[in-house]
RNA sequence: GGUCUGGUAGUUCAGUUGGUUAGAAUGUCGGCCUGUCACGCCGAAGGUCGCGAGUUCGAGUCUCGUCCAGACCGCCA
């Protein structure tokens, strides 16, 4: 090592010390008389003193140092005269006696800081230079952390860490497919996997009874600031398991990391149904972080003269606790959010508990305060509480009304960073009807089993099967999912079917899978963690591109590598490939 | 595919109703300074106002187009 220590652990124990350090200098603060420079490695920092009276030679040599030359130091640990209780070093400094330059360097485009001054396009451009500061520098180091602490606990799990090949084929269901080509054979395709699905499955069917990868997946799909074109799952696959089975697991995983990660205890790992969740949160990923559950107002709302909810076929509040004292303005606020085009509802109808125990209500007209205090009575609304209903298409007004719940949830400040709220949503439906191909799609996947109580409604009304699918949501964010597969062929035939698929496509398709299950296929079932948002949630972000050491923008680019990027002519002749304007 | 927000000094931003030579902070460079740690003081350099058209006597400012970035909707088994 070209050095005897790094800069973040010296301290006053090793005063007297001759040490030799290497790194960058973050600055430097020239007083004429003496330099002092502060150098940073991955580790810390550390003071290096300079004295014109000591070393006229050495310390004027140490006044042309610029920002991030790496530097490699020696001298002797010292007690500081002026101590910087702020820095963990901040006892001590380095007498430097000798230092050579192992690089210069340009001066950086934007501040290697906590709080730099750099724009998030300019990160990305140098995201070498932008990962030389702590904040990003924490994030990967809580990204190593976390998944250090998975690989712990599924080992100690009995797991099998199994690889599985990138290279694969493109199958029609799910996200659209990154695509290889082959030179070998022209004219014919890779597919990058959107999951290892399939191949865990043959890993059960192999008799690998308890698989894990922590994996790259690849979709393409547009992106959002929690989701890129590449992003890492924890993916896993047991046999012999039933659901109760691998939820008991991955909750056991899911604390662990809250244990050993944050220092969290989780006490409660609720489940809810699908149909709860929808019906209570309007959401399949239901932030319980905060109560402000949805109530059903039909019964008391409907038929009262009030055509707007005479005609809905959803009438649904929430209560906003102490909001009464909202004024016109608020309340025009909160309209208005409801009306964008993103939310889609029509409008929003307030009722103000007032601290009187009066109401006040954008439907006055219609509703008495009799009336109006059955609504508040349902809601459990208290004086000085707000009142919001929607009304319309049931789906729809369930949708806005999640959104506007999440938004008071924010108002209000009940969705602390520091708080984690998990739960299993469960018994998703295993169908969902497709407007615009005007068939049936899997909610999962198609390998998902089916409820055994529900299969009977699987030709006759496949809207109402449900599938034995599970989702982990911690905080609002859908972390993960999974659910028991079919290991059946005949099972899994009339799911191909129910999806439209001819036995040829399906053969052609999935032959292997389904072949496989003729040769002695165990129950089994999975489930795979969005590891990047894991990650993320744990940090306090919404954003996972802080947590990935290379992300690619919010058009799948790669600003710092530019890429995609055209290939030579030589390469596309070579793959038999042609460019159509 | 769509909606919204932004693009001005190396960087982060301000820039009035369309009107003189486009400002601040920070960084950079030079000078001074022996206990700084957001060092301080003095000085200097630094601009395709994203790009292209249009309106106007006159555009950083208004209009249209376009590119780039970000957020969201659609999409994401």
């Amino acid at each position: 090592m070209l050095r005897s220590h790094t800069c973040g652990e010296l301290n006053i124990n090793n005063i007297g010390q001759e040490v030799t350090l290497t790194g960058w200098v973050q600055k430097s603060r020239d007083l004429g008389g003496m330099t002092f420079i502060d150098l940073r490695d991955r580790y810390g920092i550390t003071q290096l003193v300079f004295n014109m009276e000591l070393d006229p030679g050495l310390c004027g040599k140490a006044r042309k140092l610029g920002r991030e030359y790496v530097i490699k130091v020696t001298g002797k640990v010292a007690e500081r005269s002026n101590k910087n209780p702020k820095m963990p070093t901040g006892d001590i400094e380095i007498i430097a006696e000798s230092f050579d330059i192992l690089n210069e360097s340009k001066t950086p485009p934007f501040t290697i800081e906590d709080k730099t001054d750099g724009g998030d396009e300019l990160r990305m451009k140098y995201r070498y230079l932008d990962l030389r500061r702590n904040p990003v520098k924490r994030n990967l180091e809580l990204r190593h952390k976390i998944s250090i602490e998975t690989r712990k606990y599924l080992d100690s799990e009995q797991f099998f860490e199994i690889e599985t090949p990138f290279l694969i084929k493109s199958t029609p269901e799910g996200a659209r497919d990154f695509v290889v080509p082959s030179r070998m054979h022209s004219g014919q395709f890779y597919a990058l996997p959107q999951s290892p699905q399939t191949f865990k499955q043959l890993l059960m069917v192999a008799g690998y009874d308890r698989y894990f990868q922590l994996v790259r997946c690849f979709r393409d799909e547009d992106l959002r600031a929690d989701r890129q074109p590449e992003f890492t799952q924890i993916d896993c696959e047991m046999s012999f398991v039933t659901q109760e089975d691998i939820l008991n697991t991955f909750e056991g995983l899911a604390k662990h990391l809250f244990k050993t990660v944050k220092g969290i205890d989780i006490e409660e790992f609720p489940r809810i149904s699908y149909d709860d969740a929808m019906r209570l949160y309007g959401s399949d990923k239901p932030d319980i972080r905060f109560g402000m559950e949805f109530v059903e107002l039909n019964d008391l709302a409907k038929e009262k003269g009030f055509v707007v909810f005479d005609k809905a076929e959803l009438v649904v509040g929430i209560n906003a606790p102490g909001c009464g004292n909202y004024s016109r303005k608020q309340l025009d606020k909160l309209t208005d959010f409801v009306r964008k085009p993103q939310i889609g509802a029509q409008g929003l109808v307030y009722v103000k508990y007032n601290e009187d125990s009066t109401f006040k209500s954008s439907v006055d007209k219609f509703f008495d305060q009799e009336a109006l205090k059955t609504w508040a009575a349902k809601l459990g609304a208290k004086p000085g509480d707000l009142m919001l209903v929607l009304a319309g298409a049931t789906d729809k007004t369930r949708k806005a009304l999640n959104e506007l719940r999440l938004e008071m949830g924010n108002r209000l400040e009940l969705r602390g960073k520091d708080v984690f709220k998990p739960l299993w949503v469960v018994d998703f439906p295993l169908l969902e009807w497709d407007e615009d191909s005007e068939r049936w799609h899997a909610m999962h996947h198609p390998f998902t089993s089916p409820k055994p109580e529900d299969i009977g409604y699987m030709e006759t009304d496949p809207g109402k099967v449900r599938a034995n699918a599970y989702d982990m949501v911690i905080n609002g964010v859908e972390i993960g999912g999974g659910s028991i597969r079919i290991h059946n062929k005949d099972l899994q035939k009339r799911m191909f079917t129910l999806l439209g698929f001819s036995d040829e496509e399906a053969q052609d398709q999935f032959g292997f899978l389904m072949n496989a299950f003729e040769y002695g296929a165990p129950p089994h079932g999975g489930i795979a963690l969005g590891f990047d948002r894991l990650v993320a949630l744990f940090g306090g972000s919404d954003s996972i591109r802080d947590y990935i050491a290379f992300p690619k923008n919010n058009a799948g680019r790669d600003v710092m590598i530019d890429s995609p990027s055209g290939i030579s002519q030589e390469q596309l002749d070579e793959l038999g490939l042609k460019i159509v304007e």
